[in-house]
DNA sequence: CTATTATTACTACAATGTAGAGTATTGGTA
DNA sequence: TACCAATACTCTACATTGTAGTAATAATAG
């Protein structure tokens, strides 16, 4: 057991883009993704940044993509979730919805 | 409309609480609350600079209690979520259940 | 009037959120 | 071959949020 910290609330936006792109989850389609489904556009220097403390922490991995792009640019660097990455974003996950619980009700009659 | 930031993510677990201790909600209640339901102990000071930040933003508001508590002890503060506090906290909902839509099948699959 | 207890305020620092400029890699083209 | 456009990642710096610890404040029992 590492110390088991809280994931933050972008990090975990970014975990659920890896996860949602299976294979296919680098810098550039993580951020359309988020851009896409949450309409949150961050930089692409905010979102590596806390893809490296990610990996870091040992939640995602990374593998260099293949040499040759199609046509012309860097090689991409692929992201997955790992284990770690994938329990404590249930985690986070299951202490959310435990404060949501009985919260609904009384919320729901006066939000709008 | 101010700029409307993002809540963090212990941010929201304050103000849920906030919302389920209706008008009960005070320092050390809170802090139970966290306690007891996501298990999250955190310092009464940490507690009391979220609630103080919050406030600043508009998010939660505040009152003192009746002078005179019921044995000892200084007087309670209030605190209630405001409107742009559900707000805040109901956009923050729903840009994860986004996030989680599509997830959820491909996770669970893996995550046991 | 003091010990006790409950609560808030202040200070400081660590972790996370965020942007912008810079560097690397490769295909196409003159 | 040299250079430019396209694509992608890295580095640096700073703002915001997360967190603890301690000091200060209040009220009451005895």
């Amino acid at each position: 057991m590492t110390k088991s910290r809280f994931l933050g609330e972008f990090e975990q936006y970014v975990i659920l883009a890896v996860l949602r792109l299976d294979q296919q989850a680098y810098g550039s389609s993580i951020r359309q993704l988020l851009h896409d489904v949450i309409h949150r556009d961050v930089s692409i220097g905010a979102l590596y940044t806390t893809l490296s403390r990610l990996e870091e922490k040992g939640l995602v991995e990374s593998k260099m993509g293949e040499a040759t792009a199609q046509r012309g640019g860097r090689a991409k660097k692929f992201f997955v979730v790992t284990g770690a990455g994938k329990q404590a974003l249930q985690q986070s996950r299951q202490a959310l919805d435990a404060m949501w619980r009985d919260v609904k009700l009384a919320f729901i009659e006066v939000a709008r």
